[in-house]
DNA sequence: TCTTAAATATGATTTTTATCATAAAATATC
DNA sequence: GATATTTTATGATAAAAATCATATTTAAGA
């Protein structure tokens, strides 16, 4: 459904969302190890969510990354979209291009109406919701 | 979320339950062109198919794939599951082991019921309901 | 029984995705 | 400003998925 990147940022972006703020920035290996997840790819990951501006970060003795306010209103769509690539999760089950509500392929009717339903919460889904979530004990931070 | 061979294996399946039948077997190449798919890799994946039993071949001239009676009940599932494997159909979308309903991770909850839903639709879908709603015009077969 | 037309088995190649490694750039602190 | 610590840029390697190629086996029909 994900790419394994995909489910990686969103872990690495959940995590920054509990554990870090601007004061409190984490640095690679402190949000590797806990989100087991190898440290030379997340750092991979997190540079591009960086350059898309989805998390921040900054450079030097005292850096790390951190989420600002607004990153916080980040939706889990746009953390996957922002490395998987706008199509994938739009893409017809049986990769027609022709494939439509108008002109619907054999299996359209099967999924279209819960895909869609999953695309809209993911989008609705915010960083912070998802924060709250955990830290009101009804989810688990992954691991 | 399903794997290039998994969405071909559909295609496939489907092509034969409209356009063949015991008497009426269709070579690999009257397979592959019409479903737009290279022929050497629908080959293989026909293999495979065939190996599973969900569908039949028979070799030399005169030969071909085809369904049989009871062929056609199979459902969508069974065909992804054929190629695919169980899991990726039902791995955790974070791939956390320990996510389920009692421990749940941190996206469980924005899709699991959509998930759980067009999966159990795909069990219960086989290729003669597609079949049939090809017929009716409901929907395409795919190219 | 020979020839031909088909699937089958096997494995090679290519492409994509995942992973690892490291030198360069930036910044805090002394 | 020198040093240490961090991200960033870049590219190499490994693994998996997709694709291609072909020799072997099977069965029909002449």
């Amino acid at each position: 459904m994900f790419s394994n990147t995909a489910k990686y940022a969103i872990k690495a972006c959940l995590f920054l969302a509990v554990n870090s703020s601007e004061v409190n920035k984490l640095v690679i290996k402190d949000i590797a190890e806990p989100i087991n997840v190898p440290s030379a790819y997340i750092a991979k990951i997190l540079q591009a969510l960086s350059k898309k501006d989805i998390i921040s970060s900054t450079r030097g003795p005292k850096g790390g990354f951190y989420l600002t306010k607004n990153q916080f209103q980040t939706n889990v769509m746009q953390i996957i979209e922002a490395v998987d690539g706008e199509e994938r999760l739009n893409s017809c089950l049986l990769s027609l291009e022709k494939c439509n509500s108008d002109n619907p392929c054999s299996l359209h009717h099967l999924v279209y109406e819960e895909k869609h339903k999953i695309n809209e919460r993911l989008k609705r889904t915010t960083l912070e919701d998802l924060r709250q979530h955990i830290m009101r004990g009804e989810s688990i931070l992954p691991l």
